[in-house]
DNA sequence: ACTTTATAGTGGTCAGACCACTATAGAGCC
DNA sequence: GGCTCTATAGTGGTCTGACCACTATAAAGT
């Protein structure tokens, strides 16, 4: 059986993004080169980017053309939800497989953490502070501090597989969430995480993050 | 700024999944019947599906029409990976991501594991003996094994993260693989993990499976 | 009632038209 | 020569239409 056209589309422009050595940010051919280069509809080739920039993976500007970009996964994780909702069972699937994933993270962390990536976690939890005296819930520093955890694994592909779940996860709970954490007790398990992790103690900076997230609004 | 009409649309056909209640295997309108009920071009419709097809949230068959899927996320763990398999430490992180899955999986299946898919582990290193009797290297099986692992944890989510990983590995690491594994240690080591999970010993599964995925060939 | 044929409807792909926007090149002015 | 403005080329965005292959359905024939 022949495969649909875009999928081959797709093949096809990873090829092209392979070969060029394109990088975030580099532009991707037009549309219409890159119909004619792979002899099919300028049709066909808008629907396979339309479904990359779903993923995040490029972005499409009106007069500019199409570029490569480093993946957020937040339109991904937004439709996903919102085909989720109603499946219990996948929406477990996601949460879990997202605590295995950043616990797993911060393991590697333990070995593998720069002290620039430290200074930055201190950072994110300075300005948990300071947003939170300012009578603001700190919401994005509650996912910039999770997102350092699992920068520092350096593992760029756990990084980015973490990514779409969290996005995910804040969608999909956003109306059900029960906040069994007030802000202050979210600053004070984020600091102990980090002075753990400081440290490099797996043991407790693993104890220290499961407990968090199961009192995590996300 | 203007959303794309794709992006609209997207919401507009979740909204006719929520109002019909439509579920797992329902039709979705036709593509015309879209267009014309959404006021837009056929096309635009087109790459509407396109992206949610990617995602695995629907089936569109020719002749037939356009059904909601359970989704399993292949499609779209495989452009992922593909499109986050190219960067320098990608090999590394590959490999290291996988096993971090697979002992997840694996310690998540000493709950989980049902009686039918032990069944299925046995018969898969039964079949690996056969195959090993006659000649030839049970590659197939070795795979089917840890996908059955994988698998005997009913997180969809970890399976579906996996598999493109391993699929990855087999083809990255393919003319580098240095084999320290024979045959039959190969499946001794698979039989000492599976008599683990039966007995659900997760101390012992994982130490066994990690020593196993040291030697292993992918 | 069953089989065959014709028709309607479905998705799949491509070409083309035209619009709004951006980038680039060229002309004009100081 | 440098700067500004204008024209043109190129980009994506959206729609229409044509035609194909396939499936579903209805009607006709046995």
């Amino acid at each position: 059986m022949q495969e649909k056209v875009y999928l081959n589309i797709l093949k096809e422009i990873e090829q092209i993004i392979y070969q060029d050595q394109l990088l975030p940010g580099d532009r991707l051919p037009s549309e219409r080169e890159l119909a004619e280069r792979l002899n099919v509809g300028r049709s066909s080739v808008r629907e396979a980017l339309r479904s990359l920039e779903l993923l995040d993976l490029i972005i499409t500007r009106k007069g500019e053309g199409t570029f490569i970009q480093k993946s957020g996964g937040r339109k991904i994780a937004e439709v996903l939800a919102r085909f989720f909702l109603r499946e219990e069972r996948a929406r477990r699937d996601v949460v879990e497989t997202r605590k295995i994933i950043e616990i797993e993270a911060v393991r590697l962390a333990c070995e593998r953490v720069k002290q620039s990536q430290l200074d930055k976690i201190e950072a994110i939890i300075k300005q948990s502070l300071s947003t939170w005296t300012k009578g603001e819930p700190p919401l994005d520093e509650d996912y910039l501090f999770h997102e350092a955890l699992v920068e520092s694994s350096q593992n760029e592909l756990l990084l980015n597989v973490w990514r779409p779940l969290v996005e995910y996860s804040r969608v999909a709970l956003k109306s059900t969430a029960s906040i069994k954490n007030s802000n202050d007790n979210m600053i004070n398990e984020h600091q102990t995480i980090f002075e753990a992790l400081k440290r490099k103690d797996e043991e407790e900076v693993i104890f220290q993050l499961k407990n968090h997230l199961e009192n995590s609004r996300f």
